[in-house]
DNA sequence: CCACCTACAG
DNA sequence: TTCACACTTTCCT
DNA sequence: GAAAGTGTGTCTCTGTAGGTGGAG
């Protein structure tokens, strides 16, 4: 294993501490992912790297801050100093251009609205909008046939003295980002904060060999994956997205993202009424949600023979509790129009419920019911048993494997939620899971418990996870029990990671019992529905507290 | 004039 | 990079 | 009863400057 230098960020006391995390960034792509990238990137790349130092400088302010245009007179920066020769300087090697033509809209987020009003003060006043607010200037800029054409910046507003500098360098810099992080939502405050303290990740060994892409084909699917959910996000139309998809690349992780994408895009047209194109996507998405919700669409337009055959199908192959429980309710709904036999009458144990009657309040109903109720009440939620969990297979969670750990600010593994996450693991997992075999576990979980204390990690909410709470927890709840739950977990962490109920509250004999609370006017949802089921089955005690308004 | 919002910086 | 959950409305039988 | 839609609190933090828009 070569010993690398880690990426690490740079102090604050150092003025342009910005300018050096984004070369630590720049530097452990080029270095270790230098195979991914084109000859006409890494000259892009050279020319910025010998720049002057502040032309790198404002480079990297430009591309840290929201879009790719930029007045001169936005871009000043103490440790900078004057704007206008570096300006020159980026302009000289083509990594900012001047007099890109931009939209009107975009103009009008550039001009305050003083300026936009003196900019189109005789057609504001000619359209009777001299006073209305800015955004309904844009909207009607946007609007107008004669606003339609892009123009540079000095051409919609020629008595400007600032000048207008747009990015050239963008799509570079948003890949460099992507192959570090492995993701689109970290960015360069990762380092800041780290540096500040503010954010703390679990320190992994990780190897230069350790990344999230290997192929220059993956980098540029989820570039294209990222950039068609925005237009779907920006309110663009499904159908030409759907189009717009990328063919499938023999990747699990970025065929579960383009199926998701495809799911939302089948969503999305449902919402819109484009059935067609929602059928479409649904059919050809391999996302967990999509059969279920084709099978519903089928039903609402009145396909009951396609909806009743494709749930004949999933329910042969179901592929997880979710979709055979929505599976399910379909059948029972169609199988007598279908003239199927009658579904075998799922038993769904009767749910225990008691009923708790309390003065009207504004305080959360499940706060409310704890204080109702003897003994002590804590109000967790998911973060009991998901936090347990993650306490006590820290090792497993934080295994250094390849393609797990690549840069130093995960939260978690980047597979824990990808298929597959817990078999990759099984040993590790099985030794941490034995401590609940020889009664270690107590001590493990608390030990690590203070030891890691404020470290983000996915499962895991500090401020819900008292130390009282923990003690009790681990007195009270058998071993047996928390083995049970922690396989159910692990099974799917995502799928199974919700639906926990509201309260644990711990008997003066030292048990404990489980309490999903409802309001009035709420129910019980699919996958609280399923926990109590699961905990019915094991011998758990759960129940449901149904909370009436005294008059 | 002031409350509110947003982008930005660290 | 959202998500999980509660709460509300609508439709149907 | 089921499904769909909406709202809320959490999200990684905190402080600040500038812009906006309504009130007076
Ligand atoms: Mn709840
Ligand atoms: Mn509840």
């Amino acid at each position: 294993m070569a010993t690398v230098k880690r990426p690490a960020p740079a102090s604050l006391a150092d003025p342009f501490y910005y300018l050096a995390n984004a070369r630590t960034l720049v530097d452990w792509v080029r270095d270790h992912h230098g195979d991914l990238l084109l000859d006409g990137e890494k000259a892009q790349l050279g020319a910025w790297l010998g720049a002057g130092h502040e032309a790198r400088a404002l480079l990297v302010r430009m591309v840290m801050r929201q879009g790719e245009h930029f007045r001169l007179s936005r871009l000043r920066y103490r440790e900078i100093g004057d704007p206008a020769p570096v300006a020159d300087e980026l302009l000289a090697l083509g990594l900012v251009q001047s007099r890109t033509p931009i939209p009107v809209q975009e103009l009008a987020d550039l001009l305050t609205l003083i300026e936009l009003n003196r900019c189109f003060a005789g057609a504001f006043a000619e359209a009777g909008l001299a006073r209305a607010a800015k955004g309904i200037k844009r909207d009607w800029l946007r609007a107008r046939p004669e606003y339609a054409t892009p123009r540079p910046f000095d051409d919609w507003w020629p008595v400007s003295q600032d000048r207008l500098l747009s990015l050239a360098c963008m799509p570079l810099f948003e890949r460099l980002r992507l192959m570090f992080f492995g993701n689109l939502h970290q960015d360069g405050s990762e380092f800041v904060l780290t540096e500040l303290g503010n954010q703390r990740y679990e320190t992994v060994a990780f190897t230069p060999e350790s990344r999230a892409f290997h192929h220059r084909a993956e980098v540029d699917h989820y570039l294209a994956l990222h950039h068609l959910r925005r237009r779907l996000e920006q309110g663009e139309a499904p159908a030409s997205l759907l189009e717009a998809l990328p063919a499938p690349l023999d990747n699990d992780w970025l065929a579960a993202r383009r199926a998701k994408l495809m799911y939302q895009l089948a969503r999305a047209a449902e919402k819109a009424g484009d059935d067609d194109t929602a059928l479409r996507a649904y059919r050809h998405s391999d996302d967990h949600e999509a059969r279920v919700r084709q099978a519903r669409l089928l039903e609402r337009r009145g396909d009951h023979g396609g909806a009743f055959a494709l749930a004949q199908a999933g329910l042969a192959q179901p592929r997880d509790e979710a979709e055979l429980q929505g599976l399910q309710r379909l059948y029972r709904r169609l199988y007598k129009k279908m003239g199927a036999p009658a579904p075998t009458p799922v038993t769904e144990a009767d749910i225990l419920t008691r009923t708790l009657t309390l003065p009207p309040s504004k305080e959360r109903v499940e706060r409310l019911a704890a204080g109702a109720l003897a003994g002590p009440v804590y109000y967790v939620e998911n973060h009991l048993f998901n936090g347990l969990l993650a306490l006590l297979c820290w090792e497993a969670l934080y295994a250094p494997l390849p393609g797990a750990f690549f840069h130093p600010f995960h939260a978690g593994p980047a597979d824990l939620y990808r298929p597959g996450f817990a078999e990759r693991r099984s040993e590790l997992l099985a030794a941490c899971l034995a401590r609940l075999e020889d009664g270690s576990y107590r001590a493990a979980i608390m030990a690590r418990y203070r030891q890691k204390q404020g470290i983000s990690c996915p499962l895991l909410a500090w401020p819900a996870l008292s130390e009282p709470l923990l003690e009790r927890a681990l007195s009270c709840i058998p071993p047996a029990h928390l083995s049970a739950v922690f396989t159910r977990l692990l099974s799917d962490l995502r799928g199974h990671g919700s639906g926990l109920p509201d309260l644990i509250r711990f008997l003066p004999g030292g048990g404990y019992e489980l309490i999903e609370v409802k309001g009035p006017g709420d129910r019980l949802q699919d996958n609280q529905r399923r926990w109590l089921a699961f905990f019915h089955q094991q011998g758990i005690a759960a129940s449901v507290c149904q909370v009436r308004w005294l008059p």
